[in-house]
RNA sequence: GGGGAGAUUCCAGAGCGGCCAAAUGGGGCAGACUGUAAAUCUGCUGUUAAUUCUUCGCAGGUUCGAAUCCUGCUCUCCCCA
């Protein structure tokens, strides 16, 4: 077998793992699972790295199983989480646990007939049966409490002032546990791999494993860090929002962006984590964005690889026609020349609102054509503000208070560009 | 079952009868500088044309005047058993 370990390891992809894990992923074509969490009905960038880690695994030779967490998902995960979760109601988790079944068959070939195909499991299948009575002898009876009150997840919310756990959050990492042991039994699955946060409950798993079987089975645990941004804030956030791997949700060019914008530390750690590229490929790109920061080729072959990975060709195609339009030196000239097509392709995503024709003929204070007329920002006194802040621009040029909008405004293909600062765009159409 | 603490504007957290649309910090937004980076600096951050109106868990009350006092209600938390 190719070593997969020693990947991981370049890129910056392991944190810990279990002894003997590096030599399990050796010996043999493994099966390997990673699970995902239902609590939307689609995935964000953050959970990029266990689709790549799956990916990767593929790659390499063994078998990737993806476990949509349909049970544990009713339970809640305590893991990082400083208070009590939520449940989620049975009709939510089944349209998420179908929309991100959706998402992952992007990246992987649950159709394949190969050997080390893919496999897509719900442990709901598995647990929705099990009652509790059966739960309690055959599973609670394998683990102590004290082993269960040692772990960090636990550990922590028993310590803190003013927090508490609930059973069922407590009971979490048994569930979670006897996934890995059903896994086991019925796919030879001998691997969990997660992010760090996840430790604890991989390490319930394998020792289950473990002591659920009289022959002394083996599971190993291997876990990569949670991805950093290197001035602490978190990562995968963009303006206001989480950035989701559905085009729906975060247009391509909004995802492109989010890519682009990475900072220097981050994209020379980001480019390992999340391409393919080869250790040559990236080393050299490293070296001539060093040599060129500013002309930012790091951030570019990153968001360039991550969109073609995420969405196709075509979409990124657009991004980069927008991200031209609206970064590059575009006038309202430039601006004239596009056709209405083009403008509709390359702002799909962005803010688009409508205003009545007569209006326009009249024409508008400023202020009420944001506010009044199509909604772009909510108050007066807010567009009041941004005015003063030199912060708005129609059609690439600033506007100031008090000036009017009418049909002059209007681009050739019918269409008002707004913007909010350097980044925010708006589009306003007549009707 | 007993005892105690608390609910404030996006979040954390001051305020404890007028000077409170409410300190401070965080976050967010914008501007300058730049490379659509980082760091830094600056401004803004309920709403209104307005000394307008609506905000301090909910409902009442005291008062010229309440986030601040009283009564009831709801919810949260802690401790003891």
């Amino acid at each position: 077998m190719k070593n997969l370990v020693e990947e991981l390891r370049w890129r910056g992809l392991i944190h810990d793992m279990m002894p003997g894990t590096e030599e399990q992923l050796l010996k043999e074509s493994t099966v390997t699972y990673i699970g995902f969490d239902p609590t939307s009905d689609s995935l964000h960038i953050g959970s990029l790295v266990p689709i790549i880690l799956l990916m990767h695994l593929k790659n390499f030779g063994h078998k990737p199983i993806a476990l949509v967490g349909g049970a544990t998902g009713m339970i809640g995960d305590p893991s990082g989480k400083s208070d009590e979760r939520n449940l989620l109601d049975e009709a939510t988790l089944n349209h998420n646990v179908a929309g991100i079944k959706k998402v992952l068959s992007r990246f992987l070939d649950f159709n394949d007939t190969s050997e080390n195909a893919p496999v897509l499991v719900n442990n709901y299948d598995w647990m929705k049966n099990f009652s509790f009575i059966d739960f309690a002898r055959e599973v609670g009876k394998r683990i102590t409490v004290n082993y269960m009150m040692a772990k960090d997840s636990v550990k922590k919310r028993l310590g803190e002032e003013g927090g508490g756990m609930s059973f069922t959050e407590f009971t979490y990492q048994l569930i979670q546990g006897y996934d890995f042991y059903h896994l086991h039994k019925h796919y030879n699955c001998k691997l969990q791999m997660g992010g760090s946060d996840q430790w604890g409950n991989i390490t319930t798993g394998t020792e289950l494993v473990r002591r659920m079987n009289d022959e002394g089975a083996k599971a190993y645990a291997l876990t990569c860090p949670l991805i950093t941004k290197a001035d602490g804030s978190k990562f995968g956030k963009s303006e206001g929002g989480n950035v989701w791997l559905d085009a729906d949700k975060t247009s391509p060019y909004k995802f492109y962006q989010f890519w682009l914008n990475t900072s220097d530390v981050d994209a020379e750690s980001y480019i390992k984590i999340f391409t393919f590229k080869t250790k040559e490929e990236i080393e050299s790109l490293i070296a001539a964005h060093r040599e060129a920061p500013h002309e930012r080729k790091l951030q570019k072959a990153l968001a360039e690889a991550l969109t073609l990975l995420v969405h196709n060709q075509e979409a990124l195609t657009t991004a980069l026609e927008a991200s031209e339009i609206l970064f590059g030196k575009s006038d309202i000239s430039s601006l004239n020349k596009l056709s209405m097509a083009t403008m509709e392709e390359v702002f799909e995503g962005v803010p688009c609102f409508e205003i009545e024709k007569s209006i326009l003929e009249k024409g508008v204070d400023i202020t009420n054509f944001l506010v009044e007329h199509t909604g772009i920002l909510p108050s007066n006194a807010e567009a009041k503000r941004a005015l003063k802040e030199n912060s708005l621009s129609i059609n690439k040029e600033k506007v100031g208070e008090g000036r009017e909008v009418n049909n002059s405004d209007l681009l050739q293909n019918g269409y008002i560009l707004v913007q909010r600062g350097k980044k925010n765009y708006f589009l306003v159409k007549t009707n």
